[in-house]
DNA sequence: CGATTCATGAGAACGATTCTCACGCTTGAT
DNA sequence: ATCAAGCGTGAGAATCGTTCTCATGAATCG
């Protein structure tokens, strides 16, 4: 049902040449720069499309923009990630998830779903 | 330096009305409904006032708005709110600010700051 | 090789939020 | 109370990330 084309491959190119979480704005102008010629509509839909395939993962900045990477590991996990050049660290955590579900059925809360993310400053941001 | 004036006690007062998490636009059709003549822009300002100054909580649901609501404990805490009505409960959760702390500690990054938002069904919305 | 149908892209449209700037009102001093 | 100073307001324009439109192109499959 999803075709292969070669704007699917060349996003799904530039994201892995990616270390850290871009735009699909940032991702559209990597294309460009590679010579590879994709319309930004097409970067948004294919970037929607791999997020609902759990491809890649989608978190929003504090301005609100909407930012893609491609994580190492595919099962379910959060980020630590700079505010300043945005290394990201992909984080593990049971305790969290733990918490979360207790949470959410302590108060008789169904289909709980959790967004939670870290946001501080790395070491080589420190200088 | 921030002056009192009959619009900021207006937008004050609506947010008091209000259980749940509302968006500035709606808090301005509650401000019309009532009687309360106010701009939009003012209303967007004066959110953004009362965020800075800890007085309103706002988080972003799954489209992006920013949601507002003055919130019983002034105290650092989290929600848990329906995806359907969006009833909230205010979550005090040790648990997670240790965890947060702890993650940021370990991978070397100071400045931490944590996005911590459960979202689920209530028992009403399941009926 | 077709026929089918999903994918693409340029540009328009959308929608939440912010900006502009002339005018009004709060404030603090007199 | 009066008044100057300057923050606050609001209507509308502008911004900007994202989505929509729809005619055209290309993958897929028998
Ligand atoms: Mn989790
Ligand atoms: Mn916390
Ligand atoms: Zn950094
Ligand atoms: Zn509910």
């Amino acid at each position: 049902m999803t075709r292969m084309t070669r704007q699917r491959a060349a996003v799904a190119e530039a994201l892995d040449q990616q270390d850290e979480f871009r735009s699909a704005q940032q991702l559209h102008e990597v294309l460009r720069a590679r010579g590879d010629s994709v319309g930004l509509a097409t970067v948004y839909r294919t970037l929607q499309t791999f997020a609902d395939a759990h491809e890649v993962d989608q978190l929003r900045n504090a301005d609100g923009e909407v930012l893609y990477r491609r994580c190492e590991r595919v099962e379910h996990h959060h980020h630590l990630v700079c505010r300043s050049c945005r290394r990201t660290i992909e984080i593990d955590g049971p305790t969290v998830e733990a918490w979360a579900a207790k949470v959410g059925a302590a108060h008789d809360f169904t289909d709980i779903d959790h967004t939670i993310e870290l946001w501080g400053i790395c070491k080589d941001c420190r200088g």
